[in-house]
DNA sequence: ATACTAGCTGGACGCTGTACAGTTCGCAAC
DNA sequence: GTTGCGAACTGTACAGCGTCCAGCTAGTAT
């Protein structure tokens, strides 16, 4: 609404700020449009461009936040890989079941490429590494789950379904996770 | 190129010959533009509405074309409920393979909406049935069985990776397969 | 022969992401 | 302190997108 600055005045922006707006959006519209963030922010549209290098960095840097939140605790000595593979990728599947607007553009990317995914990603590695599995077995394995779950989630924000239970969703997730990981898991044995 | 024809002189278009076109310019280039086919077949952006609702409209036809492909042969007395699955949720993975381009289209919008993929849905809900599994446990683990070939078949297109064979893909998408499947029937016993 | 309809063109609207040039502020160096 | 420079921001603009509207016309039905 309030356009009255001139150009070379400065807005105070930070790649945060913009990173919030933007998740904001997608939240609450599910349509992220560089043009809409930069009127959240009382700012002309090009003025992003200072912050972030392209549409896909920032769509990239708003689904790294919310990846923020995945709990993953690192490798415990004595600790099951295949439990910890468990609970890491059903604290995803929970991270974003709370953010619907967002899976759709999960799935288009295939996952996420942030700091935060590579992090999970290297995470989940060790897991599988204690399990025995390494090397493009086991890219190929977390590709797997990485799907699984990002379907899954999808799930819950498709239209026209009869509303299952979120309760019930989240048993069938992981009931099917389960499957998944104990297949991986023996496959080496 | 050829743009001499005046308004009111036809071009012969139909609606299978715009799904042709834009079917072709899938499997070419991977992006679908309503202005791209029509130029493909000489015509004026606007002439494909005379043939096509929509843009979704005409993706989803193009989708449901690839997806008549598919071998999903109707159920047969003596036979295993699960083998019948494997079989079609391979075959299905096979024509996925085959059309990487559009995965993509297909993960966008969680799999398609046109008669041939209803009707394989409706195949697999009744080989579900014939092992026990009925009402949302069925659709749940139909949508489970999608979303990890569709998931799968989208890392044969992905970009950066090393270039696993396809062979091995296929051998990998077998084994979990296998694993979702026996999951599912034994959820029931 | 006449009316109607369906298929097509030309043009336009509003939307998208983004490049270019210009203005100005904040800060560092002399 | 003055000067200079880079970073932040505005205004404008471009190409491309899906799609609507109005008009023309070829073929069909009456």
């Amino acid at each position: 609404m309030r356009s009255s600055r001139g150009p070379g005045q400065r807005a105070g922006l930070s790649r945060d700020r913009v990173l919030d707006a933007a998740t904001d959006l997608l939240a609450e519209s599910g349509a992220v449009t560089m043009r809409a963030v930069a009127q959240r922010l009382g700012v002309a549209p090009n003025a992003l461009y200072s912050h972030v290098a392209d549409k896909t960095e920032l769509v990239d840097g708003v689904l790294d936040r919310v990846l923020a939140q995945v709990d993953a605790p690192p490798l415990e000595p004595g600790g099951s890989p295949g439990d910890a593979m468990h609970r890491l990728m059903t604290s995803t599947h929970g991270v974003l079941i709370r953010h619907p607007q967002l899976v759709p553009a999960f799935l288009a990317r295939q996952g996420a490429r942030g700091a935060n995914a590579r992090h999970l990603g290297a995470v989940m590695l060790e897991h599988l590494a204690v399990a025995g599995i390494t090397g493009d077995a086991a890219r190929e394995a977390l590709r797997v789950l990485i799907v699984y779950t990002i379907g899954f989630a999808a799930f819950d924000g498709a239209p026209d379904e009869r509303p299952v239970p979120h309760s019930e969703l989240r048993a069938d997730f992981d009931r099917g996770l389960h499957w998944l990981i104990t297949g991986i898991i023996e496959s080496v044995r």
